[in-house]
DNA sequence: TTCAGATTTAATGTCAGACAATTAGATGTC
DNA sequence: GACATCTAATTGTCTGACATTAAATCTGAA
């Protein structure tokens, strides 16, 4: 099983040597060939096999470890291995990648808000059958926060973030909520871009609280049907917030 | 604007010092203050300013590299450059974290399984409203192609994929066809587990069919309908695979 | 004048060798 | 047996050099 052994590299290609070898070891780990918590022969052992100096190998496994694939250890016995990828960080990779996608490509709000409703109510219906106390806690608690005077526009998105997560996670699917911890949290830096006046957190806290309702009463169809309200709301507030800012400018 | 030339990290943290620089590059370029297309400054530069080594510089760089975060060209005007990511990196980053987290972590079927069919009832409605004659020949050719003797197991399977793929695209809306692809793709090699008799394919031959003719029809609620009958008829099916498989051992 | 080709130059890509820092395990001492 | 020390293996970092690439510039001839 010592595969990476036997892996190879073309010198004649173009491209970076160590872009390659980050490719074989990846390929390795995603075809099963590495297993977690396997070691990888030491730099020196994989320089000596793939016939490169030690930097480049280097540059190889920091590719691989900036995608959580691998994890170093220093001393003895150490080395890299095979890093079990675990939901926290593939959710944190998942943020990043959707956060940078949607504001490098002028993702229209109306997109963004769009996809996120429309995965959220696919998960309604989970949430309004499993939801737990402590998941209707933590729904509550988040919208007595929005109702606090003083609280800033970023706060309010902030917390209004954690009442969707504490919906999504209510499902009691972890693979739904890694798949849709992107998609609600790469609405933050869009929604901050609002500002609420009163009347507008008014509106959205009582319609939290309908959904909140809806839940705890183990109403699916109520459920959705309050997302969407929301959903209708969030949109025509943020089409008159950028109406407003297209004729100011 | 040249705030990189600003950036300092701790040369006393035990941290890499690449893994530091990778960070503070990191941020910058997610909260705008590197925009895309900018150049940085090259790694004798940074090396400078970071009061480092360039193979310390280099090995920040490729961690971001490796993240799709910057793009390096050679020669005179050459340098590192913030990328634009693009849907399709994105896409790729995605569906390769999705199925290696499912992979890894043990995830059952019936989790992954529900997962997915719960985030494509979501767009199931914007689909049936949406789908262009485009999206429904694809689906109807990979019916037709699901169909045909001799097919190996992997190609139906990979031929589903494409299947549930065109039912997103569908929907018309690039956010959500990121987000799924994930999703629906890590299915895959846990769907390669199963053995599919002609039987077993005949019925979900008959489910795609299903759903294709209330998108064709334009009627969300038969579409939600197909999915859901899809969904239990494949979790039916994985169960009675995986317990046979049990009974074996 | 203009264009093709050679030259320059500024970058990244790669290499070799060295030393520092860290850590597990072996060794030795009380 | 417990504790301190030493040893060895490994990653982290540095220095300096050369190779490769590709744009910009210069040169000379049509």
């Amino acid at each position: 099983m010592v595969n990476v052994r036997q892996m190879k590299i073309d010198h004649d290609s173009t491209a970076d040597l160590s872009a390659q070898i980050a490719s074989a070891i990846r390929e390795a780990i995603i075809e099963g060939r590495l297993i977690v918590d396997e070691r990888l022969p030491s730099e020196a052992e994989l320089a000596e096999n793939f016939e490169v100096s030690r930097p480049t190998v280097r540059e190889a496994l920091k590719r691989l470890a900036a995608q959580s694939l691998i994890r170093t250890q220093r001393g003895a016995t150490g080395g890299a291995f095979v890093n079990r990828l675990s939901y926290e960080a593939a959710q944190t990779q998942q943020i990043t990648t959707s956060t940078l996608l949607l504001s490098m490509n002028a993702v229209s709000f109306e997109t963004a808000c769009e996809a996120r409703f429309t995965m959220e109510r696919g998960c309604a219906r989970l949430s309004a059958s499993r939801r737990t106390p402590d998941h209707l806690a933590s729904m509550r608690a988040e919208i007595h926060r929005q109702g606090q005077p003083g609280l800033t526009d970023e706060a309010f998105c902030a917390s209004d973030v954690s009442f969707h997560r504490a919906l999504v996670d209510g499902a009691h699917n972890p693979v739904i909520s890694y798949q849709l911890a992107g998609a609600v949290e790469a609405m933050q830096p869009l929604m901050n871009m609002i500002t609420f006046t009163a009347r507008d957190r008014a509106r959205i806290i009582t319609l939290h609280e309908t959904i909140a309702d809806a839940l705890e009463a183990q109403d699916g169809d109520a459920t959705v049907a309050g997302l969407s309200a929301l959903e209708a709301e969030t949109q025509s507030l943020a089409a008159d917030v950028f109406a407003a800012k297209a004729a100011r400018s």
